[in-house]
DNA sequence: ATACAGCTTTACGTTTACGTAAACTTCCTT
DNA sequence: AAGGAAGTTTACGTAAACGTAAAGCTGTAT
């Protein structure tokens, strides 16, 4: 099955490099829901992966909620009724175009930053000229 | 030259579909200084070419602080001194990381929802399968 | 002349995503 | 037994990115 190894949030915390109130406020916020041994909070691989994907849902500029919401998604998957599954594969198809769009935008981004990168060291190149002439 | 066409604050503000607020916020926050014509502003094609920077970056989670960082290095691409630029170089050196990062986290984002579809499909066969036994 | 459409500033309110502090339990170590 | 180290809840604070009035100026169409 899957790994049955545990964590404790500051072990998550700090593979992460996180806070441990922010994976307590992403509990919260209905986007984790460890395990308790007693009242102490005790993580699966599976909660690790989660945690992993809301964090790289926010390092795309995600929400929490859109995160969750990508979550329910994929949680309905074997559960929904037809009429649920159809909507799903529509949402499905809107992240992807969402998507799609980051991928543009950061192509025109890299190509600002080739242009910057040039232009400095053109710059740079007619300052050492200067040095070299005088 | 550059076009010297120039635009009002409502027309770019429905153009890019933000409101005027925001626009106004951007220049509050040194993103944008367009000139004045009386108390009125007037936005030239740079501008708009810099309104249309800020919103890519929003898309890419960049926060308003960042994109106005980038905005600062391109505009000390040529007034720089040596220090400046070679300072510069790591900042756009730090920057493709990012956008490296993201083009990574995209890839992930869409093996997932890859996944998400194929399961949402498969769960529909099942469905279809059993009304065609009943 | 007035009305209104579009611009302006000022300023308080709101949401998101936590930070930070206080006060408490639990378990281990010295 | 006494004190940390790591966990917990509760709650107020904060930065970012605007939303939302309120109140006033400004050109132009009726």
């Amino acid at each position: 099955m899957n790994d049955k190894k545990t964590y404790s949030i500051s072990e998550l915390a700090s593979e992460f490099d996180v806070t441990t109130r922010s994976i307590r406020f992403y509990e919260d916020q209905q986007l984790l829901a460890p395990a308790r041994r007693g009242q102490t909070r005790v993580y699966s691989s599976q909660d690790r992966v989660r945690l992993k994907l809301i964090l790289r849902g926010k390092r795309l500029g995600f929400s929490l909620a859109e995160t969750r919401e990508l979550f329910e998604l994929w949680d309905e998957t074997t559960t929904g009724s037809e009429k649920q599954l159809n909507l799903l594969l529509v949402k499905i198809a809107e992240k992807r175009a969402e998507l799609e769009q980051q991928l543009k935008d950061i192509a025109m981004v890299q190509l600002e930053l080739d242009s910057a990168e040039a232009r400095c060291r053109e710059t740079l190149n007619e300052i050492q000229q200067k040095q070299q002439t005088e």
